[in-house]
DNA sequence: CGAGTGAATGCAAGCGCTTGCAACGTCGAG
DNA sequence: CTCGACGTTGCAAGCGCTTGCATTCACTCG
């Protein structure tokens, strides 16, 4: 039983018309007025009910937010970027995580957010088809990051460029024989941004092994499936193989620091006889003297949350998607091979 | 112009009162109406506008979780538990993000769940009595997570408990210097768990220095703020020190890991030259090697998640709150002391 | 001095659902 | 055969806002 408006209308002695409106901050309002319906509503610390305020407008100020995981570090900094700027702008935040693909199944199949809100921000997700177009027969403007779909704005890095760059800096330090700890296919929920890595990584590999005249090591590319656990495995897999990396790109630091614990463990040393390089920056990278291709995660998130801000306003969608650089950043782990 | 519940009664052939009903597995409506009113939604992709929904019966199918971080380990593992929980049980999660004591203070000012959700988690926030009082005039359930507070339900750990069990780890292992890596007042938002995890350490610290007839050193609590460099630096306060630790007990693992960091770049050996523990069982700790207090976290929200759903269920509230176990995982940085 | 103008305000009709109550069979019991 | 009970369904009144349109009023201008 909190007060209504016709509440502060009777206390401040103006129809409920007029109190909707100064409270919104529509022109068409005295001044005095308006003043005094502020203070008739501070005074009963009214505030409006969403629920009918939506009812009415079809607003509902909130974004929904679609996550594969929430508890990884990638994502939870993007959420927190994101949900930053939303709140300084007075937008709430609904959150998503599908977690896998039958969460994925089930999220699409109920479709929570139908009406539910204003706007809607994908993270990392490739949209199939059937999904993008109902995500956009919501009539909501899509934002996604770290891909890009027909219809939405997006922000992300270059991840073609900054994986290049990153095992160009192996070659440059004299590694030939470089292994990719990455994701295997079937991709999990089928992110792009491991297969564009990959891709990157095949490039300058197959470049180095054309340059010498012999086949790349099919056994080079492995899965890690973006954890530390699963980075630690792929790298005992690539220690198993006959002909062993003198480097390694991982394209996450968590796997990475998986493929530190697994060369300590067999007691090689870093980089003196494996160099290891990560991509993230995580937060943890330095710790471990992590060499590795930063990107600027919560920037990425609070792009998003301005590009979620922007189309909610003017609905204008920009025609091409925002590029935020990253940068190779030395460390320890990476030197020039040994010869053996 | 999404479809309306009238367009689907319109196309079963019934009344919207009766599709309302049959929607909602509402009983009173013959199994055949329902059937027929369920094809006719499911022809028609209906779904039933939450804003309306929730105007017309107060109920808004959401929950409101507070949150002091999202992006730090042990939060997002929470909220990963919670979400996964509620969205099973077809309900929404209103992430609130409150950053610090201005965000803390706009949030309450603004208070935006104000009639946007049907319940509140708070996680590790010890509340003002005006906080709280202003939670539960929501009318809503309240549940918090890590701290207790009169007329909520609760989950947590023993934080004192486990804590002094650590410290007992370490004395029994010969340390009498024990150093403390935590949190120094004022704590950032009145968080409780430092102090309590700070209350344990000296408990026993002091003990032992009773037992040797001597004070306790003042300088051995220091504070790490919870991050890694934090604990960084905070380890370099306790390496200054004239009487230098034979341990450390950090109360986070992060705060761990910055100590682990300062002492490598100290030149100094762990566990040989000290010992570290730490506290959450992070999942770099294996990586590591750090020995430390492992708690439930993941447990934890999902545990919050139930009892959110059993409160708004029955509404009643437990009596008393749920304590998780923690466990003690022993590793590679806690060992005797060498005699120097 | 009257018509015209524009700002400020109020009226009332929704927005799309839920729900108490009435209406309508149908059926079994008396 | 009548009546009451019961299971189904529909009616219509909200839920608390927003907003197009009408109204009122104070001015300005010719």
């Amino acid at each position: 039983m909190p007060d209504k408006l016709d509440d502060v209308a009777r206390l401040a002695g103006v129809s409920a018309a007029t109190v909707s409106r100064a409270l919104r901050g529509v022109r068409g309002v005295a001044e005095g007025t308006r003043a005094r319906v502020l203070a008739a509503a501070a005074e009963l610390g009214y505030a409006v009910s969403p629920a009918a305020s939506s009812l009415a407008t079809g607003r509902t100020g909130t974004v929904g937010v679609i996550v594969p995981y929430v508890d990884r570090w990638y994502f939870s900094r993007i959420i927190s970027g994101v949900e930053r700027v939303l709140r300084e702008a007075g937008i709430s935040l609904l959150l998503y995580n599908l977690g896998d693909d039958a969460g994925r199944a089930r999220f699409f199949a109920e479709f929570p957010l139908r009406r539910r809100v204003d706007a809607v921000l994908v993270l990392s997700l490739p949209l199939s088809e059937a999904e993008r177009a109902q995500l956009l027969s919501l009539g909501a403007p899509l934002v996604t990051v770290g891909t890009e779909e027909p219809g939405a704005d997006s922000v992300g890095i270059d991840d073609h460029g900054a994986a290049v760059t990153a095992m160009r800096h192996l070659v440059q330090l004299g590694h030939r024989e470089i292994g990719f700890i990455g994701e295997t296919a079937p991709v999990p929920l089928g992110f792009t941004t491991p297969l564009r890595r990959l891709a990157a990584y095949r490039e300058v590999y197959h470049a180095v092994c054309r340059e010498d005249g012999r086949a790349p090591e099919a056994g080079f590319e492995t899965g890690g499936g973006f954890t530390v656990s699963g980075g630690e495995q792929a790298m005992g897999t690539l220690l198993g193989l006959p002909r062993r990396p003198s480097a390694v790109f991982a394209a996450s630091d968590e796997m990475a620091f998986g493929a530190l614990r697994a060369l300590r463990r067999a007691g090689l040393r870093v980089p003196h006889d494996v160099s290891v390089l990560g991509f993230d920056d995580h937060d943890l990278a330095g710790l471990l003297e992590l060499s590795t291709v930063a990107q600027p995660v919560a920037e990425l998130g609070e792009h998003a949350g301005r590009l979620l801000l922007a189309r909610l306003s003017d609905g204008k969608i920009l025609t091409s998607p925002a590029i935020l650089r990253t940068r190779l950043v030395l460390r320890g782990s990476t030197a020039p091979p040994t010869t053996r």
